[in-house]
DNA sequence: AATTTAATTAAACGATTAATTAATTAATCT
DNA sequence: AGATTAATTAATTAATCGTTTAATTAAATT
């Protein structure tokens, strides 16, 4: 006699319209974790597991662990393009306008520096690479042009080294976002939307004008109105 | 009858008198290892093998990997502590003492940036506090100090937030190391001894006076010598 | 309706890990 | 000289990891 059929756990495939869904629940739950921890400090089972599914499935969508945070960087990535190109592809694209806009999408994305940090300081073969050339291509050459630019326009000082100058910016720029544990920590000082315009104003203000006290004010450049 | 003995393998007490060579070496692999790969990444061992012993030796010295981590960040901050202390602890340390000493300090200990960036941002737990109290009072409150020195004598502008021109001043120093596979890739700029004086001169230079150019060239402040 | 394909879980596999234990040898102490 | 202690390796253990396989279920196709 025909036993009754009976579920065993949750075995098999899901009734419901085939989606796309854990496949993102898996990107998302990817993310959360390798953004926080290293790759080798997390665990299959833990990713599986915050995306509510089998670990099998990482294999079974991806090809592997590997596969899965190459997913995530490619995501992270194109999102990023999409908005720095959106930020800084106006012909008229200024340095300042780099620190302002720059610090407005470290303030929205504050893994993005220390997932950069992390891959190209710590990762390896294949995906230090990749995201080597993918960041070089995404703010340097911007910039470069937009301060050879001023150069020539008389704007900014004749005997500036461009390269320099750009490191030096981005210093300014991305470091506070990197160091935010220390900075919190040490100054008391909290990193958020407010205190992104006062840091990003000043940067501008230093950048330009320097710390030394001139008694005449000659030439300030009009960032007043951000002035902290 | 009684058996001839002869030696098997490596096992027991070495000869020769004893000495704590042994220790020195795990610290010595264990810091070979663990400034330039995670925690998790590196195993025991790796360093066991690195330093020519067993792996039972770390557990017999150290109690495990843990401990011999944190035996290797004791021996890491006391180098340096040192080191910044000759360097900073003079009355008159000026903030441009701070830029040039920091930068040579940085040259010869390449991997202090990666080291601090990796444990603040991704570390968890005691070794994270410790380390971030560490590093909190080795620099910040000098740095703090000289600063608010140079306003109050009115070499500095009077206006400047003490705590963001420290930010600033910080980011445009250390960041170029923590970057520097990026920028040795982006810009094909090796960041060697003479790179980093280069480097140094000009953010010293920048930090005083900005980048904007005045027509009638006030005050400059006599780092001129260093100007690239 | 029967068959094939897609999607999922559970279970097991082989590799690797940190840690522990047992065996072994030299140095030191009595 | 004999006993004890210190230092070392080899072998074992228990946990965890990424991956693979088998079983299971629903959807899609014929």
């Amino acid at each position: 006699m025909k036993q009754a059929k009976v579920k065993v756990g949750n075995v098999g495939r899901p009734a419901g319209r085939g989606s796309e869904k854990v496949r993102a629940d898996l990107i998302r739950a990817a993310r959360d974790h390798f953004l926080k921890r290293d790759f080798k400090a997390v665990s299959l089972r833990e990713i599986a597991s915050s995306a509510g599914v089998n670990g099998a499935m990482v294999n079974y969508y991806f090809g592997g662990k590997q596969g899965l945070y190459m997913a995530m960087v490619d995501e992270l990535f194109e999102s990023l393009e999409i908005k720095m190109g959106e930020l800084s592809d106006s012909p008229e694209f200024t340095v300042a306008d780099f620190s302002r806009s720059y610090s407005l999408l470290l303030a929205e994305n504050p893994w993005w520096p220390n997932f950069v940090t992390r891959e190209i300081l710590f990762g390896e073969g294949e995906t230090k690479e990749e995201i080597l050339q993918r960041f070089g291509k995404l703010i340097a050459p911007r910039l470069l042009q937009a301060i050879n630019q001023e150069i020539a326009d008389g704007n900014y000082r004749q005997d500036l080294n461009p390269e320099l100058t750009i490191l030096s910016l981005m210093g300014m720029t991305i470091f506070p976002f990197m160091a935010k544990p220390i900075i919190e920590r040490i100054f008391g000082m909290s990193i958020d939307k407010n205190a992104v315009n006062k840091l990003s104003a000043h940067n501008i203000d230093l950048f330009m004008n320097g710390v030394v006290a001139r008694h005449q004010d000659p030439a300030r450049t009009g960032e007043g109105e951000y002035a902290s």
